[in-house]
DNA sequence: GTCTATAATTCGATAGAC
DNA sequence: GTCTATCGAATTATAGAC
């Protein structure tokens, strides 16, 4: 067979170069300062194919916010490591994913950067708080709590680069705010 | 005598209008969305006379980022109680003054405003963990851990807008996150 | 001191040749 | 499928009348 589900059409790689650009584009500059311009210059091709293959600015951000940010097998661990877990997990997903910088970047002022924002949150955090506490209520609290100082942290050392936050070593990182994601997650409600 | 060092022209109130209105702007739309003459209209004037004030829109949001963000009199409490403390200000002063909110919209994507809220943050959480800790170095990582526990609440509560977040009460707020600020401050390093 | 008019860019988006 | 050329709108900023 030549082609199954998968047609490798030549356009294939333009529009993914256009959307690798886009993602870095975004993170970098945030929605309004991220031009198209600047975007298919990245990408190497004419401006006028961003439009042609993803109909406006708007379509392009939809497309790439529009990731799936899968927690990979948080399956098995006891609940007294859900802090360790969590926090580490998260490191990685910054270090490996602009996503998720593009999100925080572009959810401060941009209104559909906040909405898939809370799309991740709802998806990933919030189910994770429901397996360990007992009501939906309770645990969206705590999940959003989770949020907070997850979000915090990615906010002053990543994009706000406040030097101590900046500079503190991962295991640092780790050793300070798992016991604050630990508790939020299965001390009793105050 | 007819006035003394505070000549009250009566192009202060235009002076005023503007910088109240270019406040509540920034504040709600970030920097590039923030136009202008939506300021101008905003302040019941011209677009020009944004300009003749204030020289450029960058010389105006210079302007608006450059007040001072005093903590009142955090002079006496007993150590015990700078979780509670810090936490109630905070929320006041998200509630009473909209240029911390202007500075996390436009911080996520504006250098300036970036470089104004690490000053805020150099000028005011830095000195407070000072305060209680031994060594510079300590107390700088001390105060990064609680800046980032704080303006993650404020980022998820009110300008991200996750729903359990921004429905906490304030009393709840203070209740969760009192107790991770107080260990960040008093707790012995990990 | 305030406004009108407009210059000078820059942006997103479109039409059409190849 | 890709690019050239350009439109129309919006922006910051300026010049000058009153």
């Amino acid at each position: 067979m030549t082609e199954s589900e998968a047609p490798r059409r030549r356009s294939d790689a333009t529009r993914t170069a256009i959307l690798k650009a886009a993602r870095e584009r975004f993170a970098a500059d945030g929605y309004e300062r991220a031009t198209v311009r600047a975007i298919a210059r990245d990408a190497g091709i004419d401006p006028s194919m961003v439009m042609r293959y993803y109909g406006s600015k708007e379509g392009l951000f939809a497309a790439v916010i529009d990731v799936e940010l899968v927690l990979p097998d948080l399956g098995a661990f006891p609940v007294e490591d859900v802090g360790v877990v969590l926090i580490g997990h998260f490191l990685d997903l910054w270090e490996h994913d602009s996503v998720l910088q593009t999100l925080l970047r572009v959810g401060a002022t941009n209104e559909a950067g906040a909405a898939r924002m809370r799309e991740v949150f709802a998806g990933q955090i919030l189910p994770l708080a429901e397996r360990f506490v007992a009501t939906r209520a309770d645990a969206a609290v705590r999940a959003a709590l989770v949020a907070s100082q997850v979000l915090g942290m990615a906010l002053v050392r990543y994009v706000l680069r406040f030097g101590p936050a900046a500079d503190m070593s991962r295991e640092d990182v780790v050793a300070w705010l798992a016991p604050t994601v630990q508790r939020y997650i299965t001390a009793q409600a105050p």
